[in-house]
DNA sequence: TTGTACGCGTTATCAC
DNA sequence: GTGATAACGCGTACAA
């Protein structure tokens, strides 16, 4: 059934009938029920890619996110996905994954959407480069980070206060009196990266305790079990360690676990994320917490503004405080 | 730049160029090389919208699933999601999630798509009742169950032989000595739990022992936590426990790390999935191994082939197995 | 092998 | 306040 036909059986025109169902004024209300009434009888609705091509719009926005192989890697990252994704249905978009592969760069696939055919674009966590975005960027449509920024281009982002809070967890584990502080971090181009070492930096200045960095290829589970090792961990150990996230904090307390070295007194951990597992380690592990959904939430309904009003251009970074959450690593 | 804009440009009909686009035979190797270079050159893509209006045909698989509200919910499933996600997308299909909820049934929302907009659906999970998988058929779109059957209807669907691990998982704690063994289930109009159930009292049955079956309103981590306090576990507790899934065996895993009574020995735990935070708990868990990504491949492939094919209309139920895997909670 | 003409179902414009 | 009509961009039957 579409208009015509509806039209045909109710006796009203086929444009009446679309302004009743896109509230627009200038209908009597005699007419107005009349329509309603044998749209509800009918189930009648209209068809979405007619709507689509008269409109010249897009209802899709493409979620841009690195591409993940393993179950493990998928499954220790918070999935801001389910916020914003109820948001932008909930406006009557759909979100369409779109892969970013550290070879192969952003990838459209053979998808019958190009980046034309979308309305916009949330580029999902820290793991896209600066290039990445900026070719983004020359589609012309709108986009926002999530859980990312850049440094030398103004850009539309949210994040969360990455420093300040690394400061925190630092000063965590210099007050328990550790004078060995090792931050474990990731790839170096990385913005939350590059933050939370700021934070980290900070708080050993400040206590003018030597720094400690160690970078791994990748911020995964078994990336921190691999750090068990590379720091030389035993029973006479004394030492803190504040991993940049919290799947690799997991990793490593795990390898302590396996190996029957006790953490929580002599080896301090805090991890970052406060992801859904984090509470559930032995020991519990003392992380940052973000807030996944609101950032999401955020990023959504800023996104959702720039693509209906085009010709506001100002680029507003939103900063969503996280908190400190102790628990039993520290 | 549309179809006309294009044909214009290089002086070869719009109609032409469609073809082209379509791998449609009948084109002289010049024209179809002159075509292809101008689409490279331009970076011409069809229009979506003005492609499926024409071909009355939709693109969208709607992927209906309970609605679950909190976090650690979310996070403790199979993300099966991934897998036939990938799939469909790669045949240009796109996924959109329908809501069901316990109390108001599946949701279409103010959602610009209506249950007719869809090619199929997908309908993921245990916790969908059969009234609502009939409501599903009712609009005749060709779809298939994930993880879940029906018994009094024949319909398309993936599931793993839960009756059969079940049985192996019983007989572990049967193997162990342990005299009274416990399944822990969740509500009883679950295909998935029926299935559990029968393999747990089959086994019990052949051992001669006594059936003790408790029942939980869901099947999350609180309520497996909950059990521990039910079942009255102290140091003197000799008792085999199987829960019907990963997310309950892990909170009870939790309360009795919380409350300093050894998992492993005089107390065992069996859970159900292999949820990648089984191997991560204190001590890792014993279960069985559903082999989620084999299930969502076959259930999207099956899905697209019922699509295609619409005149086949025999109901296929795929079985793939699982398999036990031993860890150190028996 | 290629081009022309029409229709898909909706919205916007213009008349009444 | 309502109706007729012309687009939107593509695929396909038919004509050449």
């Amino acid at each position: 059934m579409n208009l015509k036909e509806l039209s045909e059986k109710i006796e009203v025109s086929a444009s009446t009938i679309s302004r009743v169902l896109n509230d627009k004024p200038g209908i009597s209300e005699a007419t107005r029920a009349k329509v309603l009434e044998a749209i509800e009888k009918e189930h009648f609705t209209l068809n979405f890619a007619a709507r689509n091509l008269v409109k010249a719009e897009s209802r899709f926005i493409g979620i841009i996110s690195r591409k993940r192989t393993s179950v493990e890697d998928v499954i220790f990252f918070h999935h801001s996905i389910n916020q914003f994704q109820e948001i932008l249905l909930q406006n009557n978009y759909f979100c369409v994954p779109i892969a970013y592969y550290d070879d192969k760069g952003i990838d459209f696939g053979n998808a019958p959407l190009s980046p034309n055919d979308y309305a916009g674009f949330i580029i999902r966590g820290q793991s896209i480069p600066q290039k990445e975005i900026l070719s983004v960027k020359k589609f012309g449509k709108p986009f926002i980070l999530l859980e990312n920024s850049l440094y030398e281009t103004k850009v539309n982002c949210v994040v969360c206060n990455d420093a300040e809070l690394e400061y925190e967890l630092t000063k965590i584990l210099i007050n328990k009196g550790h004078k060995r502080i090792v931050h474990v971090t990731g790839p170096d181009y990385w913005y939350n990266n590059k933050e939370r070492i700021k934070g980290y930096s900070n708080a050993m200045n400040e206590a003018a305790l030597e720094k400690e960095i160690i970078c791994m290829e990748d911020t995964v589970l078994s990336t921190g079990r691999k750090t068990f090792e590379l720091l030389n961990i035993d029973e006479e150990t004394n030492i803190g360690v504040s991993f940049v996230n919290d799947a690799m904090a997991i990793g490593f307390i795990k390898e302590a676990n396996d190996n029957n070295i006790k953490i929580g007194e002599n080896i301090s951990v805090v991890g970052f994320d406060d992801i859904p597992w984090a509470s559930l380690t032995t020991p519990p592990l003392t992380t940052a917490r973000i807030e996944i959904d609101d950032m999401g939430k955020l990023a959504s309904m800023r996104l959702l503004d720039m693509i209906s009003n085009s010709n506001n251009t100002k680029t507003v970074k939103s900063i969503v405080d996280g908190k400190i959450i102790i628990r039993n690593t520290t």
